[in-house]
DNA sequence: GTGATACTTAGGCATATGCTTAACCAATCA
DNA sequence: TGATTGGTTAAGCATATGCCTAAGTATCAC
């Protein structure tokens, strides 16, 4: 799913349909390539379930699916989380071990964050 | 940068650093790979940006940027607050104009490019 | 029916990706 | 000093990805 998200046109189709369903041709207007290739980057995207799409007449109409971007979004939050919660768990290290000096030129301070 | 989590063995790589720095040889330690592969992978991870290191005697350590991690999550979360906007104005739109029954089955609502 | 429209399928090609083994440095360690 | 450990480089290979053109199919508008 991430892997979806990895190419620049499929992200950009992504874009478009966060602004309301759109049908391949209108996916298709701002890049500059084939409808098949477009078609190709639909199949990505609808494969990572992050959209869906139903044919009606010969128009196929795309609509992304809220869900799955959060699952991403889910992600990377958890993660992101998860560092913070080291850099808390550091922060009071430090706090308690007030500046030791560590006498290493080379290792010492890289938790230079913020 | 999507790029580089969009394979599961740097997705583990990133969680692993997540949870603080590792080395290059802790960071294969899970992973059913050749040291050489796991190198390929951190070196698409510390070119998105996702991740630092550096080298001291003969282990390289290697952390996790959180602001890049930030970066892509910020860009989901703008993509789907954009798409709940949209749902919001819809909702309001049928709050509008309740029920309006379309006795449509086929080709119906598609012209809907506000 | 004829033709235009909106995709779709098929096939092929170039490059990128992911992996491997073999060989090579550089810092420790005995 | 010579072996070991931790990492690195190089080369090669298989598959995946991204793109194209050409040739369908299925509406829809006359």
């Amino acid at each position: 799913m991430f892997q979806a998200l990895a190419d620049p046109a499929r992200r950009m189709m992504v874009d478009r349909l966060c602004r309301g369903p759109a049908s391949v041709s209108e996916l298709a207007g701002p890049l500059t390539m084939s409808l098949p290739s477009v078609m190709q980057h639909l199949q990505v995207l609808e494969l990572s379930g992050l959209v869906h799409s139903r044919k009606i007449g010969r128009v196929r109409t795309c609509t992304i699916d809220r869900q799955v971007l959060t699952q991403a979004e889910q992600w990377i939050s958890d993660r992101r989380a998860l560092w913070e919660r080291r850099l808390d768990a550091l922060g009071e290290y430090l706090a308690d071990n007030p500046e030791e000096p560590e006498p290493i030129q080379t290792a010492a301070n890289q938790g230079s964050e913020t």
